[in-house]
DNA sequence: AAGCTTTGACCTATA
DNA sequence: TTATAGGTCAAAGCT
């Protein structure tokens, strides 16, 4: 998979770039961004070795470390989308715009790395912080299952937590078998803040996911609802990727949990 | 009727 | 060893 390109990821998925799109703008961003575009953080570790830190000391170690050589799930999609966070490299964003992504040049080296991912991700921010306004918060059911990274989620607890003023939506794959969970950390108002992928999913992305065959139909009307789901961006929102932003303690936290499904 | 969300209780890990 | 926090379970209710 280290020479297969996003684009190829995608077409072998069954994920058109068009349907892609919709997918990370009207599926896995908006719900999850719901409002604000969520501090990107996954627990997940990239199922490739390549320069994707923004944190050389983070992620150093993680190149180092038995999770990522250890992480099973790493071979396969990952988190959300089918595309894991190696997208980071600079030309792989998975929510990246394919035509965004093509004109991303490919890093020399970890330095430019460095820039591209910083780019990229600024990029992105200013291309989904146009779309579309959103108005009030975002139903906690937009934010579950309608994780449409393509696959299904389903809510199986929330708690409040101490580390965070936000509550925690912890939701699991709805594919029979998969383990992948994700930890949706959402503010007062809607917005998500934080976003952590535990584990990846052992199946390819479901097809059907885009219109969630659900009884619940409504639900996934106001899910897809552009005018509902995807948001107007604040100023305070950004896309915080983990491996930008997130401060050392945190993933601190993540590494060892990290370690901790590792064993 | 199936599947999902909600929510309090319970379990486990960590300091 | 104990207290606390985080994560999960599972029953109830909803769509």
């Amino acid at each position: 998979m280290s020479s297969t390109s996003f684009t190829d990821l995608l077409a072998s998925s069954g994920v058109d770039p068009y349907e892609q799109d919709e997918d990370f703008l009207g599926g896995f961003y908006p719900e999850e961004t719901g409002s604000g575009l969520p501090k990107f953080k996954t627990a997940q570790p990239p199922p490739l070795p390549i320069s994707q830190s923004s944190r050389s000391f983070a992620f150093s170690e993680l190149l180092d470390s038995p999770l990522l050589l250890s992480s099973s799930h790493s071979l396969i999609s990952p988190t959300t989308g089918a595309f894991p966070f190696q997208g980071f490299n600079g030309s792989d964003f998975p929510w990246q715009l394919p035509s965004q992504t093509q004109t991303q040049p490919q890093p020399q080296n970890a330095a430019s790395a460095l820039q591209e991912e910083t780019c990229g991700v600024q990029d992105l921010q200013k291309k989904q912080e146009d779309p579309v306004p959103r108005e009030g918060k975002v139903p906690s059911y937009m934010v579950s299952r309608n994780s449409n990274d393509g696959y299904g989620w389903r809510k199986y607890g929330q708690k409040q937590v101490k580390k965070s003023e936000n509550p925690r939506s912890y939701f699991k794959c709805t594919y029979p078998n998969c383990v992948s969970k994700k930890i949706v950390e959402t503010a007062s108002d809607g917005q998500i803040t934080e976003i952590i992928y535990k584990g990846g999913h052992n199946h390819p992305k479901p097809e059907f996911t885009k219109r969630p065959s659900s009884s619940s139909a409504a639900n996934a009307r106001r899910m897809f609802n552009p005018s509902s789901v995807v948001s107007e961006q604040s100023e305070s929102s950004s896309i915080s990727f983990d491996y930008g932003e997130v401060d050392e303690e945190k993933e601190q936290l993540d590494i060892k949990r990290l370690k901790r499904e590792g064993e």
